[in-house]
DNA sequence: CAAAGCGGTGCAAAAAACGCACCGCTCTGG
DNA sequence: CCAGAGCGGTGCGTTTTTTGCACCGCTTTG
């Protein structure tokens, strides 16, 4: 679109980190990408480059601006798709950024429902810990987010909130699958498997851990893959933990989950949101509403 | 600005009803302005005007485009603002549609306060009633509403909520002017003056005359400008019936104000918003919560 | 039924954008 | 230490886009 050229000329010279390479990938000459640059910034009556002898930087205002020009461009996807229904064809695209425990299961049976009423709609799923999911929202990256206890929450928009107990995951012969509900302190005498400290089950394991001078998590094997790890349960006899969203019990008879005693370790919160304020597109909208109902089922 | 260039020469097509008249009214040939938009419609894939032998009008879609041109320059002009803050000076401006009971004494003291500290701010103050109002955010012609019981708050965001006990307001001489509290039923049996029926004090008083049938409001005098109301007290001795925050008694020590019964008459809620969704410019979004913590002093 | 007003179009002129060649500068690697 | 590579910026002739003018076909209106 017209209107939106300089935005796109903008992102290329932000992506490529100089005016020229910028220009060699959208197929222009460096001095015309150039003029058009200066000549923006004219026009916008401030500089948004700092120029470096290796090429060009975002000043502060430069920042803003690209808030805008994405906020800008996001939204006006949003309209055309708003005005291709009003012809009737239920189209769209939602992308998603998520925990890895909602990979399995959860995210692919819902996605897949959806489809099968609106097969118009595409999805994109990228598996993000919580930092990087918040980013990605805030830049226009992806519509939603279905994280673990995302950290700074100042752009994040909680749409709906679900507390899920850490379970602990092993084999249906291992000692303590007799028990209903596992004891922190039982469970880390056992060898186990843990991911790394960027992942809620991680922090939340430690800090409960950090309340009792008895108590250590000491993972024999750690990842950052929550794949592996419930792999890795088949081949050594390990307890592995995980949210029970991410699991899916009948398909394994041979292992079984078990919650972590609610008074040892906190629960996590499993949180479905958006980018504060942001108008989200009809099928992403729509999408989101289908999320926060299964995730009502669930908790009932 | 280049990029906004084909968006204001649609709305000026969109004022004007028909591209010559919109055409002369921006100094362009008609043919060229008729080219930009068919060549917009061409990008866009869609058709945005009706052609009518008298002109044009906006098609569905065309309205879809409307809001999206409004809400982008809007967002624009806040990026600029936030920019010139960059450089350390706080300009800006903030528009607010409100109800008349605010314009004598409420905002004029709580702009002049905020002036003081940010003299480069400058304000713009439209007294509108509820529906206006609330047409008037959804058109980013107002960054900010502060209005009794608005109706359809679809596109209204609450941000502060105040309930307001309707009072009566008659000469200090009057027979109710000895009690702490006026019972409806009183109160309508001596002569008053009311505003009509678009306005959120009238309605909750002919509600509340409603639920009895020996009650009915039945003013003497009846308008639409509470400042017509206010000064007409001073020539006949009437009742007229007004929110506590558009009072100012101390200036009038030959008038008194008596709240209504609560058990007679629901309390007002008066309600400060904005445009759902909208991120407000700086001074508008700093002014509003000046304006929040003004009406949680007011109501400690 | 003619005149006025509307959106749309062909064509030449005007304006804007572009590509090329080249400048001055800084950093880097032999 | 110095030559070359890479950077942003500029002058100029050329190409592309936009505009203005004249005019068409159409509908409404007085």
């Amino acid at each position: 679109m017209r209107h939106l050229k300089d935005f796109e000329f903008i992102e290329g010279v932000i992506r490529a980190g100089s005016i020229r390479k910028a220009a060699e990938d959208m197929n222009i000459t460096a001095s015309a990408l150039n003029r058009r640059i200066n000549r923006f910034e004219d026009e916008f009556g401030y500089e948004i480059f700092e120029r470096l002898p290796r090429g060009v930087r975002l000043n502060p205002a430069g920042e803003l601006l690209l808030h805008h020009i994405r906020a800008q461009s996001s939204d006006f996807a949003r309209l055309r798709s708003q005005v291709s229904d009003l012809s009737g064809v239920r189209r769209g695209h939602v992308s998603i950024a998520c925990s890895q425990a909602l990979l399995p299961y959860f995210l692919p049976s819902e996605i897949a429902r959806y489809r099968g009423e609106h097969p118009g709609v595409t999805f994109s799923v990228n598996a993000r810990d919580r930092v990087a999911a918040e980013r990605e929202l805030s830049e226009f990256a992806s519509d939603i987010a279905l994280v673990f206890e995302p950290l700074t929450m100042v752009d994040f928009e909680v749409v709906h909130a679900m507390a899920q107990p850490i379970h602990a995951v092993m084999r249906a012969d291992h000692p303590l699958a007799g028990q209903a509900e596992v004891r922190l302190r039982d469970a880390l005498r056992f060898p186990h498997v843990a991911p790394s400290e960027n992942f809620a089950v991680r922090v939340l394991l430690e800090t409960a851990a950090r309340r009792s001078s008895s108590m250590a998590v000491n993972p024999l094997v750690e990842s950052e893959s929550f794949d592996f790890m419930r792999h890795y349960g088949e081949w050594e006899d390990m307890i592995s933990f995980q949210f029970p969203i991410g699991l899916d019990m009948t398909r394994k008879p041979d292992l079984v989950s078990r919650p972590l005693a609610v008074r040892d370790v906190a629960p996590g919160n499993l949180l479905l949101g958006q980018l504060r304020g942001r108008t989200l597109p009809v099928a992403s909208a729509r999408f989101m509403r289908e999320l926060m109902t299964a995730l009502q089922r669930l908790a009932a």
